[in-house]
DNA sequence: CTATTAAAGTGTAAATCACACACGAAGGCA
DNA sequence: TGCCTTCGTGTGTGATTTACACTTTAATAG
């Protein structure tokens, strides 16, 4: 069923750049495209915006279809609209930036053509999808620094060490660890469970959760998370 | 001469929320609208994306055939996408937020349905450009205090009780005099001029300009205006 | 030419914050 | 029982931030 416009249209795509946390590297969920343009090149999920779905309705459903991943935090990072990025014609994409936590992670490497990679070590990518991920890196590291995003990426429970180790693998350089505990105790956002996380020969570590109530309020108003 | 597509397409337009500032309050530069929908009504200067354009050429268009406004400061904003934003018919809207030095705002004020005025009392806008606006107002506060672009608001020579005035105007609060100088000069990106500033019966100011170099450093490094 | 007016310009002390840094505690395992 | 590994904690120093009030300057009016 074809539409006529009385002026040529662009076409209108989401992207999302779909970061996770494994606990060492922070990594990237990129999927195998299966056709031409670029096909077998590695991309961003994404896909058209259909004409009765808001931009975030289109992202989420997207993302849904290509990678199995579901409720995750979404929020919108920049519109691509360079004349020439896409090689068939006009196309403008809305790109968006997604944060997961490990067992979000899992479950998304099941799907068929999906796959994580390290940010440190990328394939090729079809587009500008370069240009995109280096956005939302940039962006990912600037918000870290102002609002607790971090916690979206690390499983309910977790220790200290593991909220570090999220830092510094995204600031990408280490930390020292008093300060480290001082601050982020210091926001009073953190609360300490009953349970241990015992793992290895060593003193179990305390596990956290995060007080939900403080967290939706640090999100909207920032903090300053400098270390 | 018509355009047929397989799938249904939004139309794509820009919106632009134009910031000046005249000395005491925080400007916005709004049109009134000659056909409906809205017919009338303020609104943000915007309008169609050409497919032969990127989005920001289509912003800086549109910004000079409706307002006369050249070589503005223009970053992007934010996609606003939601389905009936548009009564007639999809339209998504990539929005950008300019700020303009004061020798621009009286040219502005020459295009014929163009307006200024002040964040504290606006007139009732079409489709969403409140929500745009507040969005813009909301990103100008957050900017300002981490990136030395307040001065894209201030004529080339100013002085440091201007520079003041604006971010109070911008922030909503008094600063310290004192204080704001020390701060402001810290950067060691103000030049001062050997001119002063006479007006009125009292000691004329001392003027200065930015350093351009810095200041496009500053610009891409950040920095923390904290008062 | 003197007094008045109004904004410009300036310094310091106290409090707070940021940073660097090292060692005892806890538990598993051999 | 001793060893290994990671967890968890406090303090002193220097830097930064804050609060705060008076003198300077030039124009104008009398």
């Amino acid at each position: 069923m074809p539409h006529t416009y009385e002026y040529p249209r662009a076409a209108l795509t989401v992207d999302c750049v779909v970061f996770g946390f494994d606990g060492g590297e922070l990594q990237v969920l990129l999927i195998r495209r299966g056709l031409e343009p670029f096909r077998d090149r590695w991309a961003l999920p994404g896909g058209f915006v259909r004409v009765e779905e808001t931009l975030e309705e289109a992202a989420r459903r997207e993302l849904e279809e290509e990678t199995g991943l579901k409720e995750v935090f979404l929020e919108q990072l920049y519109t691509f609209g360079s004349v020439k990025r896409d090689p068939r014609e006009r196309v403008v994409s809305v790109a968006w930036f997604a944060l997961v936590k490990p067992s979000a992670v899992t479950a998304a490497t099941d799907a068929a053509e999906a796959k994580w990679f390290p940010v440190s070590d990328l394939p090729p990518l079809a587009f500008d999808h370069a240009d995109i991920l280096a956005t939302a890196l940039t962006r990912l590291r600037g918000k870290l620094t102002y609002q607790p995003i971090g916690f979206e990426l690390l499983p309910q429970k977790f220790t200290l060490t593991q909220l570090q180790r999220l830092y510094e693998a995204v600031l990408g350089e280490p930390l020292d660890k008093r300060n480290f505990r001082k601050k982020a105790l210091s926001y009073d956002l953190l609360i300490p469970l009953k349970e241990k996380h015992q793992e290895g020969p060593h003193r179990p570590a305390q596990l956290f959760r995060f007080d939900p109530v403080k967290y939706e309020r640090l999100k909207k108003k920032g903090f300053l998370f400098e270390i």
